[in-house]
DNA sequence: ATTAGGG
DNA sequence: CCCTAAT
């Protein structure tokens, strides 16, 4: 939690969020979660993957960095592999328009500790600001090995705001680099549809953006110390694909901008938040997240609206293999108890800087990171490139808003960032093979069922220049779509406003309490940690292994209670099933017990005093209307006579209240 | 698989 | 939201 705060804090407003992960919530899914697994399949953006990868890193390095800087760097893919509507496996063939895309994959890229990083790397630890550079991967390709410090995102056509944040103290001055990210979209370049999945060459960005992350080089003793590393390949696509939902097929989203593949944008970003801690210990990949979200902050333009989803049935299966881990040490199995000591004899080189590096590393290969489900909407006339750009900005649109890293380990999110990875059972006992990460928007918003909200507008920037290549003119199209622009002004006006809003401005804090605690979602590998946690008695709750986790959180929205309300005063309390037949059959994410759960809390809210409410004002009316359906509903024991009786009492009701109307 | 309730 | 018990 004292993380938490402190992220938060350093983040200015970005708030913590919500994490949109998939939702495990599956418990119950009925078929018609199955039905949309199927349908929906996974569509891998690299980017993010790369992204992700390239945050774990660095979040390790920051984590390092106390003590020196690390370096790693981040490969990005760009190419991101949509499916079909239909498809089940990932193809790389073009996409549908429609296609939804649920996950991009990333190459694997191998995320080793800071330490060894820096070792291999020799970047000079001191001193200079540790960037984080992602370059592009290409599928397949496999590692990253290097580690460098700087990250580059290079946003094509995005226009840099220069985000300066001074650099902080920190320091970095020049030395820290500014990353570039480059993303290129290959398809840019290329026949779009040709293109689809393979294509993608990195494009070098002379561009722009960098970020400097980090924090001041400190010493890299740190470094040192780790060698062990266990590798985890992640495999898993599904795990969390976010599914589509079903009925809407449609990806709803993003004004369109175009831009150039070349194009990249500069920004720089302010140390400060990139300090690591002074420790290595609390040194969590939030971080990174975190600093890079600052980074992007500036870039309100655009935003991308979430949602995340779930994979429904499946679920648990997937959860079941997301990585496929690989071990390249010995020890980590150990780990638990084993004497510093010990370890430390058996890693070899490692230990130079700390004597407490007794347990061994982990080292991730993380081959894909699972990109919480984006939602974007183009003309059917637009091109493959134009949505391949659209997708880029929708994805880019999020990490600006700031990513965070969520591991989750045999389905379940891991929040607890202070936990060791032992205790959160990642070691070689555990289940390795259950391991997987997940990306996730600082800001998001919980998709309401409905649909009117998923629009999202992306507000973007107007004077982005967009090359006039010749893939120009294929951005017409996408272009076009940008006409969406009163999208946006939606989105400001919208009717719900305030949930949009709300989502971007509103942090963390509410959202997080129960979400939040994915802030800790990562635990590095601490070795100092370890120790001190070696000694705690791992919690009996949480098994070796396993950790459990509880599910994101997620408010329901305005329209959501409307048309729960809605739902209850029709068919009444009791029937839970039912209402979420009628009103939720697309919300994934929402159990009949959450419905049922909802009403309690919609009834206790009602009964309430304003002032005693809290979280997202739900309208009175609403609540009115809350009270007459419960009131109503109370004294017909309805349960088994609604049907279209209740249908006409409940207007009686109404009468009372004088909110019932509704639908 | 649902429902009801307590935590 | 989770968990459990009872259906």
């Amino acid at each position: 939690m004292v993380s938490k705060k402190r992220l938060n804090d350093n983040f200015n407003g970005f708030q913590v969020p919500v994490v949109p992960r998939a939702p495990r919530s599956i418990r119950r899914k009925g078929r018609t979660y199955k039905k949309l697994v199927e349908d929906n399949e996974l569509c891998p953006f690299e980017l993010l993957a790369a992204v992700a990868g390239k945050l774990l890193q660095e979040s390790e390095s920051s984590a390092c960095s106390n003590a020196g800087e690390g370096k790693g760097q981040l490969g990005i893919g760009q190419y991101g592999l949509v499916k079909g509507q239909h498809g089940n496996h990932l193809k790389s063939e073009g996409f549908d328009h429609r296609s939804c895309a649920e996950s991009a994959f990333v190459p694997e890229v191998e995320v080793q500790d800071c330490n060894l990083l820096s070792n291999l790397e020799g970047f000079p630890s001191e001193g200079n600001a540790p960037i984080l550079e992602c370059s592009s991967v290409l599928a397949g390709s496999g590692l990253l090995k290097n580690v460098n410090s700087d990250i580059k995102l290079g946003f094509n056509e995005v226009k840099a705001d220069k985000m300066e944040n001074g650099p902080e103290s920190q320091s970095d001055d020049n030395k820290n680099h500014i990353n570039d990210v480059s993303v290129a979209p290959t398809s840019i370049v290329k026949d779009p549809i040709a293109e689809s999945v393979n294509t993608d060459v990195l494009v070098n960005a002379d561009s722009n953006v960098q970020l400097p992350l980090y924090r001041d080089p400190i010493a890299g003793d740190f470094l040192n110390n780790h060698w062990n590393n266990v590798k985890l390949g992640n495999s898993d696509d599904d795990e969390y694909s976010f599914g589509c939902s079903k009925s809407s097929t449609k990806i709803r989203s993003f004004r369109p901008q175009p831009w150039s593949g070349n194009r990249r944008i500069r920004k720089i970003l302010a140390s400060k938040y990139w300090k690591a801690s002074p420790k290595l210990k609390d040194y969590d990949v939030y971080n990174t997240s975190e600093r890079l979200t600052s980074f992007y902050r500036y870039r309100k333009n655009i935003y991308a609206r979430e949602r995340y989803q779930r994979a429904p049935i499946k679920k648990r299966k997937l959860y079941g293999h997301p990585f496929t881990i690989a071990y390249d040490q010995e020890a980590s199995g150990e780990s638990t108890s084993s004497s510093p000591d010990k370890r430390a004899s058996e890693l070899p080189a490692t230990v130079k800087g700390h004597q407490k590096v007794k347990d061994s590393r982990v080292k991730f290969s993380i081959k894909s990171f699972r990109v919480p489900e984006l939602y974007i909407e183009v003309p059917e006339t637009t091109t493959v490139g134009s949505l391949k750009r659209t997708v880029l900005k929708a994805v880019t649109t999020i990490l600006g808003g700031g990513i965070r890293v969520g591991v989750v380990l045999q389905g379940k999110k891991v929040r607890d960032e202070n936990r060791t990875l032992q205790q959160a059972g990642i070691s070689e006992s555990c289940n390795l093979d259950t391991l997987g990460f997940t990306l996730e928007p600082s800001f998001t918003n919980p998709s309401s069922m409905t649909p009117k909200k998923l629009p999202l507008a992306l507000p973007y920037d107007a004077d982005q220049q967009f090359p006039r290549s010749p893939i120009t003119a294929d951005f017409g199209s996408g272009i076009s779509s940008s006409s969406d622009i009163p999208v946006v002004t939606k989105l400001d006006s919208s009717v719900d406003n305030r949930k949009p809003i709300s989502s971007l401005e509103t942090p963390t804090n509410e959202l997080t309490d129960g979400s939040s605690p994915d802030s800790k979602a990562l635990v590095p590998v601490d070795p100092m940690n370890v120790e001190s946690l070696a000694l705690v008695p791992v919690d009996p709750k949480h098994k070796r292994g396993e950790v459990s986790q509880r599910r994101t959180r997620r408010p329901f929205s305005v329209s959501e209670v409307e048309a729960l309300v809605e739902a209850v005063e029709n068919l009444g309390t009791g029937r839970w099933r039912d209402v979420k037949k009628r009103a939720f059959e697309n919300a994934d994410h929402r159990t009949y017990v959450d419905l049922k759960d909802k009403w309690k809390t919609l009834v206790h809210t009602a009964s309430i005093s304003p002032q005693q409410r809290r979280g997202e004002p739900v309208p009175q009316d609403l609540l009115n209307r809350v009270l007459s359906a419960h009131s109503y509903w109370s004294q017909h024991q309805c349960k088994q006579q609604h049907g279209k009786n209740s249908v006409e009492r409940l207007k009686i009701v109404d009468g009372v209240h004088g909110e019932m109307v509704g639908a």
